[in-house]
DNA sequence: AGTGCGGCCTGTCCGC
DNA sequence: TGCGGACAGGCCGCAC
């Protein structure tokens, strides 16, 4: 389950590969994804330079000559860097072939991400157009989030992981952030102090630059570009540990509770 | 306008 | 041992 720390991780261990080659071949396999896969991909890729290798939010963005190759990696998605010749496996629905000699290769088993190609600006692109600031960026802060909060009457985890409030704190890492900020994920996002919403801030970033220098968290199908699983997972303090003891105040036993339709896991004791 | 829910998928795990 | 069913989860689109 790709969260901002994986995608960031495989952006930064494929582009070196790839950066500034030139595309030979895009293959399909299989063009069923959370959209259609263009059927003429490998006509609109093919020759063109790839520039740079970014990201907004969970989109990883091909910067090349005459537009942008947009990726998302949905909930099992992941790209390795590969030899042409290497036989694809079952799920592997994407090859982009450099130089002739290096493969981008894309498995995705539930076929929940997206490769879509976009001419414009891709910050205009209707995905990613209404999107949140990214956790690092300076207009994300306690004034912004307090504001935005007040018509919000819904749970503060709910809040946190819209990604028109801030991109990237998906569901792993909102229940981390708040127990780091001491804040209950049921708290109404608009009863949540201004003092609060600064710890918050300052989890988020916290949790998110930890994970990436370990890494990304692997739960389940993940692997990083390199195949090896990431370690931030033994860094995790509440998620998944429903009946654990926490290991902030020694006190309280973690508990599980679906928010949202989702499962979150928090201190009764240390979170408020 | 904010919120809730259905739908898209398949691998994994549980219980019978 | 085998198998059905629940579950997980990002995110869009629709209904309320």
């Amino acid at each position: 389950m790709p969260e901002l720390p994986e995608v960031e991780t495989t952006r930064r261990g494929v582009a070196p590969h790839v950066t500034g080659a030139r595309l030979s071949a895009a293959i399909v396999r299989e063009h069923r994804m959370r959209q259609p896969i263009p059927t003429d991909l490998d006509a609109l890729l093919r020759g063109q330079i790839l520039r740079e290798v970014k990201r907004r939010a969970k989109y990883l963005l091909f910067d090349f000559e005459r537009g942008t190759l947009i990726v998302h990696l949905g909930m099992s998605g992941s790209l390795r860097v590969l030899a042409p010749t290497a036989p694809p496996q079952r799920h592997d629905h994407v090859d982009l072939v450099f130089d002739d000699a290096v493969c981008l290769r894309l498995r995705d088993p539930r076929r929940f991400g997206l490769v879509s190609w976009w001419t414009g600006d891709p910050l205009t692109h209707p995905l990613l157009a209404a999107l949140g600031p990214e956790p690092w960026d300076p207009r994300f802060n306690a004034d912004y989030l307090s504001a935005l909060a007040q018509s919000r009457p819904g749970a503060v985890k709910n809040f946190v992981m819209d990604g028109h409030v801030v991109v990237g704190v998906g569901n792993i890492y909102a229940s981390e952030s708040l127990h780091r900020a001491g804040i209950h994920p049921t708290r109404p996002a608009r009863r949540v102090s201004h003092a609060r919403y600064a710890l918050l801030v300052a989890a988020v970033r916290e949790v998110l630059e930890t994970a990436i220098g370990f890494g990304g968290t692997t739960l389940r199908d993940f692997t990083r570009d390199d195949g090896k699983p990431g370690y931030f997972r033994n860094e995790l303090r509440v998620y998944a540990r429903a009946g654990q003891r926490c290991v902030t105040c020694g006190k309280g036993e973690i508990r599980q509770k679906v928010i949202g339709q989702r499962m979150s896991y928090f201190c009764p004791v240390c979170q408020r």
